[in-house]
DNA sequence: CGGCGGCTCTACCTTTCGGTGGACTCCAAA
DNA sequence: TTTGGAGTCCACCGAAAGGTAGAGCCGCCG
């Protein structure tokens, strides 16, 4: 059957895993090609099976979503995929279509725009939750975005340690942490460091 | 068919709930009797239909999956309720364990441990996953819980709140503030209001 | 080439936090 | 009834963080 859309699910919960592939295997033009629990094993399995469609979810042990996009992409550059995932912070959405997912659902939508989505990602469109597109908007207005460093250093910070230890961690002085902490206040509009390490987590810039 | 397992699915996800209904179709003793979308819907459903079995999911919004637990035991002692969750922090196990969940299993588990699951739950057994008994385990050793008052002050904290606005907001001294957070120090085993911070989400006290 | 942004550093100041060591009430459990 | 924990408050100290105002270096892009 030439039109049956041969799909690669990638999700570390096996549960969602298989009714994913329970659910899909009441259509009849779409077959699950295979299973991934991690974006090492998503990798490995396009190239394998050269799905279609792959179905990613992007906080995945091994190699999240993005890095599993990224390396699927880079070598093959026609590779359709949808990003399928639960309320992830607007850092995401822009990571993930950076690097050139086709789609972008979250988890809440319903079984009929799973299918519309993924028919429409297979036809060569792109489709982007209503949601979705609204955190890439706020991500867009939300000022301009941390540098590596300042990332880095958030980090730390979040790991509770003081200016003075993350001036250690990283052979440079506390003052220039201060610097960075103080830039990083400003972009992400907080004035103290708690308050930047919980909003870091809340848009996706930090994981927990 | 008396030996039919009634069902009711409780995962704010709707393609997890479809998910998870199509999965289960396949077996010829359970049945899905209710789907729901929030804690709220678990209640009413739960009340409306009388499965024999809640799957339910603990973050959801309206009524998170512990108030829904409480709410369903408290009207109906003998439900069988088992917890069907992504990666929690040892906080929520232990709640809902203590309100009464029969079961508690991670989302990354395998079909087979699912359908076992809700088979012994069914029978009158209980069933905690492994990594779900670790992560009781884990807050049993790791100290006294956080008082009310605590959690409050934490919360706050979170919110990049200073002790002076937590003092004005709370209508307490600051000095106050300061023993709350220095004994949330002690409890979380941190030594700073950013750790303590990132130990709570991480344990589930404190949600994003 | 010139400008801009990232990264680094310095100096100085004020505010906040972390930590110690108390003390007092209230209430519940032993 | 006594003990203990929670919650409230106090005073004090040094350390850390927040904030300001610079400065220099480097690499990229117009």
């Amino acid at each position: 059957m030439p039109d049956e859309i041969r799909i690669l699910i990638a999700d570390d919960h096996a549960v969602v895993r298989d009714g994913l592939a329970a659910m899909l295997s009441f259509q009849p033009d779409m077959k699950v090609a295979a299973h991934a629990k991690n974006g090492r094993e998503a990798v490995e399995q396009f190239r394998a099976v050269k799905p279609d469609i792959a179905l990613m979810d992007l906080a995945m042990p091994e190699l999240d979503g993005v890095a599993a996009i990224v390396a699927i992409r880079s070598e093959f550059p026609e590779a359709r995929i949808l990003v399928l995932t639960t309320y992830d912070g607007d850092e995401n959405v822009y990571r993930a279509l950076e690097n050139g997912a086709k789609g972008y659902l979250l988890k809440d939508c319903s079984t009929e725009d799973l299918l519309t989505a993924i028919r429409k990602v297979h036809s060569g469109a792109t489709h982007v939750s209503e949601r979705a597109a609204a955190k890439l908007a706020e991500r867009t207005m939300s000022g301009p975005p941390l540098s590596a460093r300042e990332t880095e250093v958030l980090k730390l910070v979040a790991g509770g340690k003081s200016n003075k230890e993350i001036a250690g961690l990283l052979f440079i002085s506390e003052g220039t942490v201060k610097t960075h902490v103080l830039s990083i206040h400003e972009k992400l509009g907080v004035s103290d460091r708690t308050e930047a390490v919980v909003t870091a987590i809340r848009r996706g810039i930090l994981r927990v």
